[in-house]
DNA sequence: CTCTGTGAAGTCATTCACAGCG
DNA sequence: CGCTGTGAATGACTTCACAGAG
């Protein structure tokens, strides 16, 4: 294992081929090879062995990579073997939306607190696990109090820097934010911003453009769109 | 002009770029140039004059550009001079989250229906815009009558792929999808995938590293540092 | 003989630096 | 002069291609 700086593309691909593997798992595939994986998955079988390389020596020439072996490894490097106390901060529609979805428990991660302004949303419970709706301004306590690591940015833009500031000085080192605007985070915390008006924007930019409207020959189909176009019909059927 | 193809880092950019104008136009500035516009905002000047040249000269060489023809010309470029109208599928939290959201609204967006298959959920009219929620079987109908151009993904990763064909079949081109799944798109439709358990993940690689814990001097603060420290200050004595 | 791990080559994106317009 | 627009230089990321381990 060499101590470079890994890039953020390589993190997000090791949290695909995390997922990749846990499908494998299920389906009680033992060994795979990076261009089996490569192939299953529409990824490119150098750049996965690359990506590895940078953590250590995982596969065995000639055979492939451990399924079981390479999962641990991988939920050790990005750390998803320590459980992540999350407090979202913004209890609108994102943030109880966000609060409710427990998809994130898979991942180690669990919401412990929402923080809000408003007095009428503050002591309530929200979602079937109850989470708790706490003064913004006693946030700091509560990150102490509950252990919070991970902080959820979900509030209009323009305080989001204002709640950015108080989330780390309550010693919150990794954010993800929300809220349209870039966050100005001091040295040593990770803010990663997800922006749903630049995604739309980027779509109507490309629907803006005359697209080359290609009818596909259903001769030239690849295999997994068969399959897709099979359970199209299926679908429709039904209805 | 010329005809070449844009990088989708340039369209997020351009939608960046007229964040910032519009902040500026508010704030009653008419010219700016590169510089100043990066300075402000934290960009490269010479990467937005590139960007921007990629569409045409909108300069004026010793001056800048006019913060409202630009603003314009963005918006023309990005396809928000058109009026979009956006159909989400699945209308479970996060779906219904979405419909509420009106942030989307200035975009030239609007969320015109919600689909989903619970018997419970259909017929259903949710958030203050009383947005319907359809039977999903019915998907075609509904895109066809409503004029939905931008369908949204919010359902289960299991059945994504099988809605994105329903999607496509229904003759829809741009599609944002929130379920943490590669889908396989038939050429000239947009899917753009916003995965937040990658993000989250990603932010657990970063809390796993042993950190430079670097304590800030004040006296190196930057201009921006100071005034988040100000603000941050200012709300702690609110509580 | 197969598949990994990795230098080298190739591709794409950003930044520099300056000619030349207004 | 100041600032745009842009070739040229640099840097980042991906893919190729193969030596060598198992």
């Amino acid at each position: 294992m060499k101590s470079e700086k890994i890039s953020e593309l390589t993190t997000s691909r090791l949290s695909v081929y995390l997922r990749c593997l846990n499908l494998l798992a299920a389906a009680g595939i033992k060994t795979i090879s990076s261009q089996a994986l490569a192939d299953q998955f529409r990824l490119n079988s150098a750049q996965i062995r690359k990506d590895l390389a940078h953590f250590g020596e995982f596969g065995t020439r000639g055979v492939g990579y451990s399924v079981g072996e390479l999962r641990r490894h991988l939920t050790k490097i990005l750390g998803l073997d320590r459980a992540h106390r999350v407090g979202i901060v913004g209890a609108g529609n994102l943030g109880t939306a966000l609060a409710n979805y427990n998809g994130f428990r898979e991942s180690n991660f669990e919401v412990v607190a929402l923080f809000d302004n408003d007095r009428a949303k503050i002591g309530r419970k929200v979602g079937a696990a109850e989470t708790i709706v706490h003064d913004v301004r006693k946030l700091a306590r509560v990150v102490r109090e509950e252990g919070i690591d991970v902080a959820v940015i979900a509030v209009p833009a323009r305080v989001a820097q204002r709640v950015l500031n108080q989330v780390m000085s309550a010693g919150v080192k990794a954010v993800l934010n929300f809220a349209p605007v870039r966050l100005h985070a001091r040295l040593g915390v990770k803010v990663k911003t997800v922006d749903l008006t630049i995604s739309l924007e980027s779509l109507s930019y490309f629907l803006a453009r005359p697209q080359i409207t290609c009818v596909t020959n259903p001769r030239s189909l690849l295999p997994y769109e068969e399959i897709a176009q099979r359970e199209e019909q299926e679908l429709q059927q039904q209805s």
